[in-house]
DNA sequence: TCAAAAGTGTTGCAAATACACCCATGG
DNA sequence: CCATGGGTGTATTTGCAACACTTTTGA
C-alpha cells in the first residue's frame, strides 16, 4: 500500500485557455504551444505553469499571459473554469489542473521562443459533434464525450499521436471550455471581451457564431439586438470607411459595475 | 524576496457541502462541523480534509461523507462547486479548496465523536439578501457581498465571533453553492437527488422552495409540471395512506443516461 | 358524499421569431 | 442615385403564468 504522508502533496497546474479576436479574419482564437518536455514532449498544449505559493490561481494565469505574450492585464479578463483531478490524466505523478480563461482584449503577435519551442494561434470551427481549432494543416477537435468517466475510460487506453492530439486531457478542457462560453452567451457573454473595449453587433454576432453553430449571416440581427438588449449599452457610432450604414458600438452593461 | 520553490506547494483542502432532506420537517439541509483546532477552533465550518495523493478530488469528497456521517455513495451524487484560491482565505500558511457537493438520498442520523467536536444539520431557510442555515438558537447567512473581491476584503478586516460567523470563507462557498443549485434548478436540478431515488411533484417543489426564496404553495404544481417535464420520468404511483388522490412518483430523467 | 390532495385544461399576456421596411453612407 | 450595410417596426407564433375544473382517495 502506498505510504500516504498528509505533507505529501500533488503538483498543481494551472491551465489558461487564452481566447483572442482576429479583425484580419473575424475569426475567434485561442492560443496552444508546442511542448518541450516530457510527458507529451513535442505535442500541442494549453499553456500551463506551476503555481506559486503567494499567488492566488487568478494571479497565476494573469502570469502566464505575461509569460507567454507579454501581455499585462486586469484579472477582470480571466475567469475560472473548472478543476481536473481525474488520477488517469497525467501518465506518472499526479498533477492537478486549475483551468482559467483569458480573455485577451485583441490578438497580439507572438514572438517566438518564450519558454516554449513554439506557440500559434487556432482558429475556431466546428464540426457536428465538437468544436475545432486549425492553424493551416495543424488541427485539433474538442473531445466528443459528454461525460468525464465515459472521457477518461478512453484516454487511459489511447496512444494519441502530436499531430492530431492535443496532451494530456486537453480535448476534455477545451470541451468543458466551449461548452460553458456557450452557455453564459445569453445572460454574461465575457467571451465578448475579445472584441476589445467596444464592439458592433456585427463584431458580437461573429464571435458568438461558432459557439453556437450557425453562420453569422443566420443569426438575425434585429432579433439578436432585441435578446442581447439588456447585456450591452450603447457608447457611440463607429466611424469606418466603407459603404453601408455606420454601426452603433456597444460595451459590456456587466463590466465594471 | 520570498523564494519560490517549485517543490513548496500549497495546502489542497477539499470541502464538501453534503445536502439532505429532511422527511419529517419537509426541509432542505447540510452538515456542518464545530472545529477543535487552530486555526478557527470552536468554529461551526463545512466539513473540510486534505486530499491524498492517489485520488482524485470527488474520491476525498465521497471518503469525507464516509469520515463524517459513515455512508457510501457512488460519485454521481458529487459534483465540483469551485476552487477557492485567494490568498486572503486562510490567515497563515496558504490553502487552496477544491469545494464539493454531495447529495444525500436521505438524512442520516449523525453519530456523535466522528473526528470533528461536534456536527449537525443545518436546515435552509432565506433572508431577503442571503440564505440561512439554522439549527435551534445556531444560525449562519450565506454572504451578501455579490463578488470576489468585495467579499475578500471586508474578510480579512474581519474578527469574526464562532456564534455569528462561519470559519474561513465559507460563508462564500455556501453562497457559491446556493447560487449555483439554484441556476441549475431548470436544466440539472442535482438538488432533487437528496429525494433519493425517486419523488413526487411536491416534494420537489418543497426542495425548490428555499432556493427560489418562494413559499411552497405560491410554487403552482400545474405549471411547474409542464415546465420541468422534459426533466422527470414518471415510474408509478405513491401509496401513502393518507386522504386525497395518491401522487405520481418520478425520477431524474438526466441520471444514469 | 364530502374534504383533501393531485392532476388536467383554458385563457390571456408577454417574449421570441420571421421578415418587411426604412435610414445612412460611399462611390 | 444606387448599392451596401445597418437599424426599426410589425405580424405571427410560441411559451409561460394564473386559475378554474376534474379525478382519486380516506373517512
Amino acid at each position: 500500500m502506498a505510504t500516504s504522508n498528509i505533507l505529501e502533496r500533488p503538483f498543481i497546474n494551472i491551465t489558461n485557455i487564452i481566447w483572442s479576436f482576429d479583425r484580419a479574419t473575424n475569426q475567434v482564437n485561442i492560443l496552444l504551444v508546442k511542448r518541450d518536455n516530457s510527458p507529451y514532449n513535442q505535442f500541442w498544449a494549453l499553456p500551463e505553469t506551476f503555481m506559486r505559493l503567494q499567488e492566488s490561481a487568478d494571479e497565476a494565469a494573469l502570469r502566464l499571459v505575461k509569460e507567454k505574450i507579454g501581455m499585462e492585464l486586469s484579472n477582470s479578463h480571466t475567469e475560472q473554469l473548472a478543476t481536473f483531478t481525474n488520477k488517469l490524466r497525467t501518465p506518472k505523478s499526479r498533477a492537478l489542473s486549475l483551468a482559467y480563461m483569458t480573455f485577451l482584449p485583441d490578438k497580439p503577435h507572438l514572438e517566438p521562443g518564450y519558454g516554449a519551442v513554439d506557440a500559434k494561434w487556432f482558429a475556431m470551427g466546428y464540426t457536428d459533434s465538437s468544436y475545432r481549432f486549425s492553424n493551416g494543416l495543424l488541427a485539433f477537435q474538442t473531445s466528443e464525450c459528454s461525460n468525464e468517466g465515459d472521457y477518461y475510460d478512453r484516454f487511459a487506453h489511447n496512444e494519441s499521436k502530436p499531430e492530431t492530439h492535443l496532451a494530456f486531457d486537453h480535448e476534455w478542457i477545451l470541451k468543458i471550455a466551449c461548452d460553458r462560453i456557450k452557455n453564459k452567451l445569453d445572460y454574461q457573454p465575457n467571451i465578448l471581451l475579445v472584441l476589445g473595449a467596444s464592439f458592433t453587433l456585427k463584431d458580437a454576432r461573429m464571435v458568438y457564431s461558432p459557439f453556437l453553430k450557425t453562420p453569422i449571416n443566420q443569426i438575425d440581427n434585429s432579433n439578436f439586438k432585441k435578446s442581447h438588449r439588456h447585456l450591452f449599452t450603447a457608447v457611440g457610432t463607429s466611424a469606418d470607411n466603407r459603404p453601408g450604414r455606420p454601426a452603433r458600438v456597444y460595451k459590456l452593461a456587466f463590466i465594471g459595475a
